[in-house]
DNA sequence: ATTAGCACTCGGAGAGATAGAGTGCTAACA
DNA sequence: TGTTAGCACTCTATCTCTCCGAGTGCTAAT
C-alpha cells in the first residue's frame, strides 16, 4: 500500500538519520541526487507516511526521525544487502588464521573483532558444551578434604571444580573411582552424566567403594552444573560513542545492565537460527527501548551452538552490521564444524 | 609549620568537599560545630593555605576545593582512622562464609563486593601461580595433532592449554612421556618448570621418546606461558555516578581503559606491601588526572601474593576506603594463609 | 589577633530577541 | 489530478542582557 516514491522516500530519510543522527527535513532531501520531486512533495509524503506511522517528528517543525515501525518495515523490505568491503573481511578472517584451538578463545576474539568492526557492543554466546561428549574425568586430591575433579570434553574444553570430600572418605579409593567413572562415562554427552551416575555408576560405586554414598550426589552435583553457554562481549562501552547516549543519566542504567552481562542470556537464547532483529521496545526491556540488537546464530555441523549478537542504537547501520553478521557467521560455523564435528 | 587552626580548616574543608563536590566558602564553614571563629578569620587562613598549594578555587570568587597537595597532606597527616562499621564489615567478610575454595573465585567476589561497598571501581589482582607449586601434568590426546595439557597446581589452580603435536609424532608415547614428566616436575615451581623441562627432562625424554626434540620446545613454552596474576575488576561502571565525571567527553577515556583492563596491571603491582595512596597526577597516567587510587596487598603467611586496589575521584573518601581496604586485606591474607599455607 | 563591614567578582539562572530550519496550507500550474 | 511555488507560522537553539547570590579580599574597628 505504499507507494514506490514513498518507499524511496521512507528509505532515503531511514539511511540519512543512520548516518547523520539529525532530524531529516524535506528540504535537504530534495538535494539528493536520487530525488527528482520538490521539497513540497516530500512534505506531503513524509505528511502521508508519518501519519502511517512509519515516521515521527521531535517537535511540531521540526524534521522526520524515522519510527519503530518505520525501522521495522526498513528491516524486512527495504534493506539493501550489501557485501562487507575486502578490508572489513580481512579483519573478520582474522579469527581464524591463528592457529587457535580453544573454542572460548575463537569466540571471545570474535566479539572483540565484531565490536571493533561495528562499534557497537558485540555479544557472543556459546558454544554450548552440554552436548559435548566427556573424553575423561580426573580427580586429585589436594588434601584430606579436598579435592579437584577436572573434566574434559571431547571438543577440548576443561571445566574444573573444587569438591569437598565427604569427611570419612578414604583418598585412596580415589583412583579406583576414577577408573570406574571413566569406564562407564566416556563418550557420555555432558548433558546425561547426572543421569548416568546416579542410574548405573552409583550401583558399581556401592560395591568397590566405601562410603560411596555421600561421594555419588557430591560427584553428580559438581559434575553436572557446568555453566550453560558463556557470554562473551567485546565494546562494552562503545555505546558512549553514539550521540543518543549523551547523556550520562541514559546511557548509566544501559551501561550497568551490560557490565553485569545479566539479562543478556534470556535476550539472545531465545532466537531459533538465522539472523533477527529486534528493535527498540521489541526487546521486551525499558533499558533498551533506545537500542536494537541484531543476533545471528552459529554451528557445528547441523547443530546449532551458539550465538553472535550485536546491540547498537535503534538508529543502527542494519545493513551493515547485518552483511557482517551473515558473513561471520557462516565463517565461524564453518570452522567449527571442520574443527570439532565428529 | 601549618597551625592547628589551619589543620582543622583544611581537614573540615576537604571532608565537607568529598562529600559535597562543591567548593567550600568561608560562612558554610563557620557555621561548623567544630568551627569557632569568624568566617572573615576563615578568609585569611584560607587565603594562606591557598598560597602553600594546600587549596584552590575553581574562579576568583569561588569558595575553595583541594588541590593535590591538600589531598597528599590530608592522606597523609589529617587521616582519623575509622573502623568499619559493622554492617559493613558483615558484607566483607560474607566473602569468606560460603565454601569457596577456589582462589579465583574468591578473589573475583571480593572485587564486586569492595565495588559495592565503596561505589568506586575495584580492581583486585593475583593471586600470583608462579611461586605455586605443580600437583599434577596431564596430557590428553585429541586427535592425531592436537592434545591438551593441563596443569595442577598444589593450591588447587589449574590451567589448560590446547598444544598442536609435532607431526611426526606418536600418540602412543604420550603416557611415557607424562609419567616422565610428573616423576620429575611434581612440586616444582611453575616458574621454574621451564628451566627443569630443558635442564633435566629433555635428556630423559631423548632416551625414551622418538622425536622428543619437538616436543619438548612445546611443552616447555607451553606450560609455561601461564599468565602473570589475573586481574578483577568489579563496578566497572562506578566511575559514571560521581558528579564531576557528568561529562561524557571526560569519562569515556577512562571507561575504555577500565574497560581494557590494560594498563592497570603496572599501576597495581608496582607497589610494595602495605596501603598506598596515588592521588590525581601522582598516578603519572593523564587518564587518570582526576583519580586516585588505593592498594593494598595480601599475602599467603610471609609471601605477598596479590594487590587490592579502589580507583575512585580524587575527591574520594580516603578514610572510609583505607580503613575497609586495610581491614578486608588482614582477612584475606589470614584465609589465604589458613587455606593454602604449605 | 580577630571580626564586622563593605565593595567587588564571578557563575548561573532566567528573560527576551533573533536566526534558521522546518512544517502545513493554499493557490497556481502542467 | 498530481506537483510545485510561495508564504505564514512554529519551534529550537543561541546569544545577550540582567540580576541574584555566594563568595572573596581588604580595611577599619574591636
Amino acid at each position: 500500500m505504499l507507494t514506490d516514491r514513498q518507499l524511496l522516500i521512507l528509505q532515503v530519510i531511514i539511511e540519512d538519520f543512520i548516518h547523520s543522527a539529525q532530524p531529516v527535513g524535506s528540504r535537504s532531501l530534495s538535494k539528493k541526487d536520487e530525488i527528482t520531486f520538490s521539497s513540497a512533495t516530500i512534505r506531503n509524503e513524509m505528511s502521508d507516511l508519518e501519519e502511517m506511522g512509519f515516521l515521527e517528528k521531535t517537535h511540531t517543525s521540526s524534521g522526520r526521525i524515522p519510527s519503530e515501525k518505520g525501522y521495522r518495515y526498513y528491516v524486512d523490505h527495504l534493506l539493501s544487502p550489501q557485501a562487507p568491503k575486502k578490508n572489513e573481511m580481512k579483519l573478520l578472517k582474522s579469527v581464524f588464521v591463528e592457529r587457535i584451538y580453544e573454542l572460548e578463545k575463537i569466540v571471545q576474539k570474535s566479539a572483540k573483532i565484531l565490536s571493533e568492526l561495528t562499534n557497537y557492543t558485540a555479544i557472543v554466546l556459546g558454544p554450548k558444551v552440554n552436548e559435548h561428549k566427556l573424553k575423561k574425568i580426573q580427580i586429585i586430591p589436594l588434601s584430606p578434604e579436598t579435592a579437584i575433579a577436572i573434566i574434559i570434553t571431547d571438543t577440548g574444553h576443561v571445566e574444573n571444580r573444587m569438591i569437598s570430600l565427604p569427611p570419612s572418605f578414604d583418598i585412596n579409593e580415589i583412583e579406583k573411582m576414577v577408573n570406574i567413572l571413566n569406564a562407564r562415562l566416556v563418550d557420555v554427552p555432558l548433558i546425561d552424566l547426572k543421569d548416568k551416575i546416579y542410574k548405573e555408576v552409583a550401583v558399581l560405586l556401592s560395591r568397590h567403594i566405601h562410603n560411596y554414598g555421600s561421594m555419588v550426589s557430591v560427584l553428580a552435583e559438581t559434575l553436572t552444573d557446568t555453566k550453560p553457554e558463556k557470554i562473551f562481549f567485546g565494546g562494552k562501552t562503545n555505546m558512549l560513542r553514539q550521540p543518543e547516549f549523551h547523556d550520562i543519566a541514559k546511557v548509566s542504567t544501559l551501561l550497568s545492565m551490560i557490565e553485569q552481562e545479566q539479562g543478556f542470556y534470556e535476550l539472545i537464547t531465545q532466537n531459533p537460527s538465522g539472523i533477527h532483529v529486534k528493535i527498540g521496545r521489541e526487546n521486551q526491556n525499558t533499558v533498551l527501548d533506545d537500542c536494537s540488537l541484531i543476533t545471528a546464530t552459529y554451528s557445528i555441523g547441523q547443530e546449532q551452538v551458539g550465538t553472535l549478537a550485536i546491540l547498537g542504537p535503534t538508529r543502527m547501520e542494519y545493513s551493515r552490521v547485518i552483511s557482517l553478521l551473515s558473513f561471520f557467521s557462516k565463517d565461524l560455523t564453518a570452522l567449527m564444524t571442520k574443527l570439532y564435528q565428529k
